[in-house]
DNA sequence: CGCTACCTGGGT
DNA sequence: ACCCAGGTAGCG
């Protein structure tokens, strides 16, 4: 649930309505989704903070906050944020609770539990999130088919998992890797490596075009305020195994590619 | 690289 | 009753 368009599209209403903001009071419901510090000093240290910022960095969110804190936040498979009127029941997938001012609360939400927060000066942040080792973000506007090229070029196997892979490119998920080389008509299966300089301009056109039309659409979730995405049915491959291709008529095939579900037409994707 | 763990809700 | 999940870390 939780791809690029979809962060992506949280991190601009937090940075439309919390920034100047502040954090009254944090309440960890459930430890597990803290992966620094203990809930105890989290919420010690972020009471009383003013958001300054909201950022994305791959699949993370990142708020500074004020006296050099920063808080990330990370949805993983099903998490999200919601804002709420302050002073009702919170859903049982509840994992944090900010209370902010303007009597309102930002609630941390995920059914699976997976999705996490830290909270860190900035620097430590980066260091125990590995952040300076992803790779160039799909989004940014310096990523053009030269970038594409030369991040690909290092990496060998099945081109599916390498671009799964936040340290080459940071922005593709699952299914927006399905649909980016079912648009560039490109089989997962392909080595990056013997990929053409015709290929790797499609690739690159495609990856921008998926990503800016699922964000345009403002994703296939709800967003900051609940309000759902409108991009939720735009498909041409993923999870639509046996139903036939839009372009040649031919059923979509599944298989697992690293470990994950691919979907991809096995006629005109070469 | 491929595999497993994480662990709940919704789909089949 | 089962099976699976759009992500990532950690292991061999």
């Amino acid at each position: 649930m939780a791809e690029v368009p979809e962060v992506e599209t949280i991190v601009r209403d937090l940075r439309e309505v919390l920034v100047g903001r502040e954090i009254l009071a944090a309440e960890v419901l459930l430890a597990a989704a803290l992966r620094f510090p203990e809930p105890g000093e989290f919420s010690a240290r972020i009471a009383g903070r003013v958001v300054l910022g909201a950022e994305r960095r791959a699949k993370h969110i990142l708020m500074p906050l004020s006296g050099d804190l920063t808080l990330a936040i990370h949805f993983m498979l099903w998490g999200t944020l919601l804002l709420v009127p302050a002073g009702h029941r919170h859903p049982p997938e509840t994992l944090i609770v900010f209370q902010l001012d303007g009597e309102q609360e930002l609630l941390f939400l995920d059914k699976l539990g997976y999705a996490r927060a830290a909270l860190g000066t900035q620097d430590e942040i980066v260091e125990r999130l590995d952040l300076d080792l992803l790779g160039p973000d799909a989004l940014d506007p310096s990523f053009d088919a030269d970038l594409l090229a030369r991040q690909l070029g290092k990496r060998r196997g099945a081109l599916k998992p390498v671009l799964l892979n936040q340290r080459v490119l940071a922005g593709l998920g699952n299914r927006d890797a399905d649909e980016s080389m079912w648009l560039a008509g490109i089989d997962p299966h392909r080595t990056p490596a013997s990929l053409d300089r015709d290929q790797i301009e499609r690739l690159h056109d495609a990856i921008c075009q998926v990503l800016e039309e699922g964000l345009a659409l403002r994703g296939t979730q709800a967003d900051l305020f609940g309000r759902p995405g409108r991009a939720k049915h735009r498909r041409n491959v993923f999870e639509r195994t046996g139903q036939p291709c839009p372009r040649c008529g031919t059923p979509i095939a599944h298989l697992r590619l690293g470990g994950r579900n691919t979907h991809y037409c096995p006629q005109c994707q070469t």
